[in-house]
DNA sequence: GCTTGACCTTACCATGATGGGAAGGTGCAG
DNA sequence: CTGCACCTTCCCATCATGGTAAGGTCAAGC
């Protein structure tokens, strides 16, 4: 089939399965004699595990680790689990750091009119005007 | 003083300093006879103000807005708060697509014996091998 | 056979915010 | 005068993705 049909059966688009093998996280795409790029069964199973795990937030190069250990007959169990858990490590370092965001803001903001006058303790936050400890 | 002291007061590194004159988010800053910017009291608390928003995660477009509403002094705060509100959308959009993704792969992770055995429901999930329901 | 339209090809540019590095100018202290 | 710390501009890289342009391929319809 064509990379059209690839794209339209995996949910990657023609470009990234087009860049995907420019980087080598997919094999050169035989070629048919017209030079369009001809997939099978075989490659669309692949951009569908690709596409998964860019679903679930893995990195390109965390999935080029995951194909191998996909390939990987002897593979341990153990091997993907650690990739995997430090991936999740990353993910809850980030959500930490939004969620600390949002809560900053949350506060500010309701501590914030929203009326017609420009007093704000938004913006007195972001100008670096810390209230003072009473005394 | 020079942006190399700007920037250690600020903590917004030369080069990020540079970067937002170049984009119009400051002004052009005056130049000595040597070419040297030269900063003062006032682009220093522009540039604490813009460190802070960013590190609350807001968008270069988004203080762009808010410089502006902190400069104008007929303001209302409610503009502060909508923008500030719709930023916060944003980052609980982020935080619930991170959550689920960490979600998943915690479950996954979960059920992964994590031994010498090739043996993965991580993989098996990324593969498209869909637990089947009995029957 | 010729046109049309859907598909494909490569190549380049853009995003957003940041860092790295090169090549060269400035200024002060020894 | 030399060395060093600082500055300047310019270009490139990141990461994953999309857009566009200029052109080749192919099947259907006339």
């Amino acid at each position: 089939m064509q990379i059209g049909e690839a794209a339209r059966l995996t949910g990657v688009s023609a470009k990234m399965i087009r860049h995907y093998e420019s980087i080598g996280l997919i094999p050169s795409a035989d070629r048919r004699d017209s030079n369009y790029r001809d997939y099978g069964h075989h490659d669309v199973h692949r951009l569908g595990f690709i596409r998964r795990a860019r679903n679930l937030g893995f990195s390109i190069d965390e999935i080029r680790d995951l194909l191998r250990l996909w390939g990987d007959q002897s593979r341990s169990s153990a091997d993907v689990k650690a990739l995997t858990l430090g991936h999740v490590a990353e993910l809850d370092r980030k959500i930490a750091l939004l969620t600390e965001m949002r809560d900053t803001l949350t506060h500010l903001a309701n501590a914030c009119d929203g009326n017609h006058r420009p007093h704000c303790p938004i913006i007195q936050s972001l100008a670096g005007d810390e209230p003072h400890a009473h005394h």
